[in-house]
DNA sequence: CTGAAAGCGCTTACAG
DNA sequence: CTGAAAGCGCTTACAG
């Protein structure tokens, strides 16, 4: 019914090693053979079939991106985090290879097991993860022997076919403390929804760090639920307790922060400090205009994506941890 | 090297057919025949290979989605609708049934020919499709004789295998300027990004009526850009000629508006009427929030995919248009 | 460059 | 329920 390498070798008047040969770019072929093969395969509207090819040579040119499991059941529309990303491995895969993208999600109520099926039964050719797993689970993903980047995550195991990207949160979390400290604000607060995640302890760690220094009291708030939310808690909280300032470990979060400083009618800038971290959009798009600390979501999303490729290309290889820099944006918040 | 359907076989003492029926769901096997096949199964860790399967069956269980080629760059990062779109996709496709996505789209550098190329290598079952697209392309579309579910699209032609979706978009531009014109403002502009496009047509048009029935002055404002910044733009604009109201034809527009409007100093909710179209979080999350129309942009992406399921599995035919309601959420900006 | 052959892992009649 | 067979569309040696 559809259209084969045989139609095409027929009509091309080659063999069908040659035609496959063409569209594999294996071999060197003479021009005209090459522009024969072509011609006759545009004339039929000849596509080759990826699940034959995938069949035989054990490649599907299908790559898996896992997100985390602590995201919400709506994860795009609430994450403005994973949509940078998401935008940077599509620009990618679209300049520089044949690849498609299946995304595997916890928070679409998949459970490991499913995600594991999912990957055997696709065939996935690389995997690109965000955030933490359990053990058993990336021994599950080194043992399947393809390569596995790894974004945001923190573990300490070595596994062989995994390369790592970070942001430098450490330096992040100091830079943004540093600024409020700065700037006169004295009693500051820590804003966090993940306490436990070792990405989070960085940021944590370097507030506390800052604070120290200055010889202020740390004080680490933790809460639950969605980070706009929680931020509406969180100031209540402070506003409540009279802090002057707050470092937000994410930008969302700030935003809560911010909509109900304004509420209670606080100045948000002058009265009251307020640091987010990320640099997502809408950082820009609220008022006052919201200073974060830029940890170049999209250049971390491109370049896991790059690295995946290359590797499946067999042009570099896996195990290394790569840490990208930080800035601070100094916008009006603080 | 994997494991197949004959390691299975000859685990559970059965044929290869029973094998192969008892995974594909077909045939009535007794309880202890298909209990030893899935007991063979899990001890030797078989998955079936969806390539495989695929070439024989001449189905992938693969769903394409298009967007539209109006979206920018970051497609993903700028525009929330399609975020809400793609997380109830991925809802319905995890809650029915073995479908996985694919994203084709033109934003992410493709071409209409690369989008066919990859329906073709890729062997999609249906498609999900977001907007307008020339006509060669629904004709190619419909040749392929899949089934294609087309949100917000209001192309006239009838296509056999096409079924649409969409929101009551006039009821929607009525309902926000008359709103405007019920809360006492009078100069009232529309801001709108698309002018051309079928959908903002419809908005247009509501608005217009509306405001001709109140004997106002109608007065359209088209930009391009990104929603945000043209709003950015729109705002110094009615704010030079002394409007007091405008009614956005979504809400990253209005975002901009009001943002610009508050560096003004103006009043928004009180000197200035602001309503945007879409309700999207953002406009829950600016001071003051945003009165907009919400078209149920979760519902649409849902029901958009139960009905390209339902028709992969013959349960319910094509060809239908379906409408979904719009409401008014009155909140802060009007 | 060709051409016949084997095989990737599955499904689908079909005769028993 | 079984079991042998054909075939989906491709790639990959291999002898010429």
């Amino acid at each position: 019914m559809s259209i084969t390498v045989i139609d095409v070798a027929k009509e091309a008047g080659v063999s069908r090693t040659t035609v496959s040969n063409v569209f594999g770019g294996r071999a060197k072929y003479s021009d005209e053979t090459r522009a024969a093969v072509l011609a006759a395969a545009e004339k039929l509207g000849y596509k080759p079939n990826l699940a034959a090819r995938s069949l035989i040579t054990n490649q599907s040119r299908l790559i898996g991106l896992i997100l985390p499991s602590y995201v919400d059941t709506n994860t795009l529309a609430n994450n403005p985090f994973y949509n940078i990303i998401m935008d940077s491995i599509y620009a990618v895969l679209r300049d520089e290879a044949y690849y498609d993208l299946l995304i595997f999600s916890v928070p679409y109520q998949e459970t490991q097991s499913q995600i594991r099926d999912r990957i055997e039964t696709r065939n996935v050719d690389g995997i690109l993860a965000i955030g933490e797993y359990d053990q058993n689970f990336l021994r599950y993903l080194e043992s399947k022997a393809i390569p596995v980047i790894m974004i945001d995550n923190y573990s300490q195991e070595k596994y062989e076919n995994f390369s790592y990207i970070n942001s430098d949160d450490e330096t992040g979390g100091y830079l943004a403390t540093r600024q409020l400290i700065a700037n006169g604000y004295k009693k500051i607060g820590l804003c966090t929804l993940d306490l436990a995640s070792p990405l989070m302890q960085k940021r944590i760690d370097s507030y506390q760090n800052a604070i120290q220094e200055s010889g202020y009291q740390t004080c680490i708030f933790d809460r639950t639920g969605s980070p706009f939310d929680a931020g509406i808690r969180f100031a209540d909280w402070l506003f409540a307790h009279h802090f002057d300032a707050a470092f937000c470990t994410e930008d969302m979060v700030a935003v809560g922060v911010l909509h109900r400083m304004l509420r209670l009618g606080v100045s948000v800038g002058k009265e009251f400090g307020l640091i987010g971290f990320d640099n997502i959009l809408i950082g820009t798009q609220v008022n006052p205009e919201l200073t974060t600390v830029d940890q170049r979501i999209y250049e971390k999303g491109a370049t896991a994506t790059k690295t995946l490729l290359d590797s499946l290309k067999k042009k570099s290889s896996l195990g290394s941890r790569l840490i990208l820099p930080v800035d601070l944006v100094s916008r009006e918040t603080a």
